[in-house]
DNA sequence: GAAAAAAAATGAACTAGTTTAAGACTTTTA
DNA sequence: TAAAAGTCTTAAACTAGTTCATTTTTTTTC
């Protein structure tokens, strides 16, 4: 049977990891909830106890806290076939630390915290291939918190920009800064520099 | 049936997360090998593929990569009751850039690649296990990748000593800098300052 | 328990990244 | 499509953290 394209991507997805039958394939997706975001708008914000975790279909959202001063730490940009929320919230039920705020028009599809559990009883195979998922954000999780305190601004930049060239053509040098943790004058000055060379 | 301590230890830590049978207990326990490092030696060395994952039963490990400079960036302290390994390697079979190193006499409880797969065969309540192991990891991963970017040596200092007092009275000054991102003769300043204030 | 090796402290000169401020350029909105 | 709002650039003065060199203290080893 043929499926919704945005359901075939979340699909496709889960299939890296683990085959499902058509039935259990239709199960899930009866689990799933569609949402959209405008740009500009707020998928989450701190304070609030986060309700569902996001597959991202279409668009691209930008992860961050603000500390003390006010001033934006992106964690994560996340684009189409990426995985977002604020698990800690979704896992613990405490208000989040996090905002998470569209930079296009977005379209998600989410997974609320009854039907996460509900999932893991009814195909157990989920178990297997979120334990694979969350496996491999680890590795890159720990590779990114290695580099972040080994390497300097320029070279995370240059690091993030041959990493992912297709996020960072459709980010601003603002919110890059934010991600790469210096200010937007130091970044104006480290792309100055790259570019002459 | 009584078990032996070290086994004890590790069968408390996965019964945090999932009920095990006798039989089960006795089967997961089948699967581990016991290892000894004495302080200064290697448990694992850049270069190697790593074959296991290992559980500490006791002693303390420090696991680092060392940058171009050679200069050592520590990535985690680890002691009784927590799980340490190249995870990025034992899955990938690729060589690790990772040494981890014993900075006392430490036993622990290896699970070979092989047995780690059967696990997931044999008792498929395990991917269970793992999927919220890897859950809280990134969890706190997020925490602290985030902090290396917002907060200042010093701050990200105190939050160490807070969160882990039981490790900071175990390590060195050098090692403790190598973590927090700085300098020997930094950490150094920074230490006099924190215990004038 | 003395000698050697490693870790910690201190200080002066240096550099990566911040702050503040002002002007130029781009995008959004009415 | 003009005005407003936000983004980017540049530059000068500043600060957190580094580097290098030396001395003192602690730990290891035979």
């Amino acid at each position: 049977m043929k499926l919704k394209h945005t359901h075939q991507l979340i699909i496709d997805n889960v299939s890296r990891f683990i085959d499902l039958t058509e039935l259990e394939k239709q199960r899930y997706i009866s689990l799933l909830t569609e949402v959209r975001v405008k740009k500009k708008d707020f998928l989450m914000q701190a304070g609030e106890i986060t309700k569902y975790e996001y597959f991202i279909t279409k668009g691209c959202l930008k992860v961050y806290t603000l500390d003390e001063d006010g001033v934006p730490h992106i964690s994560m940009f996340a684009v189409e076939d990426y995985w977002t929320g604020d698990m800690a919230s979704f896992m613990t039920k405490e208000p989040s630390r996090y905002f998470i705020k569209a930079t296009e028009d977005t379209e998600l599809l989410g997974i609320s915290r009854a039907n996460y559990n509900l999932l893991f009883q009814e195909i157990p195979k989920f178990e297997r291939f979120y334990r694979i998922l969350y496996q491999k954000s680890l590795i890159s999780y720990i590779r990114r918190s290695n580099q972040g305190i080994s390497l300097t601004a320029e070279e995370r930049y240059i690091e993030f920009k041959s990493k992912y060239p297709n996020i960072i053509n459709r980010i601003t040098q603002k919110d890059l800064a934010a991600y790469i943790g210096i200010t937007p004058e130091f970044m104006s000055k480290i792309i100055t520099k790259v570019n002459r060379m």
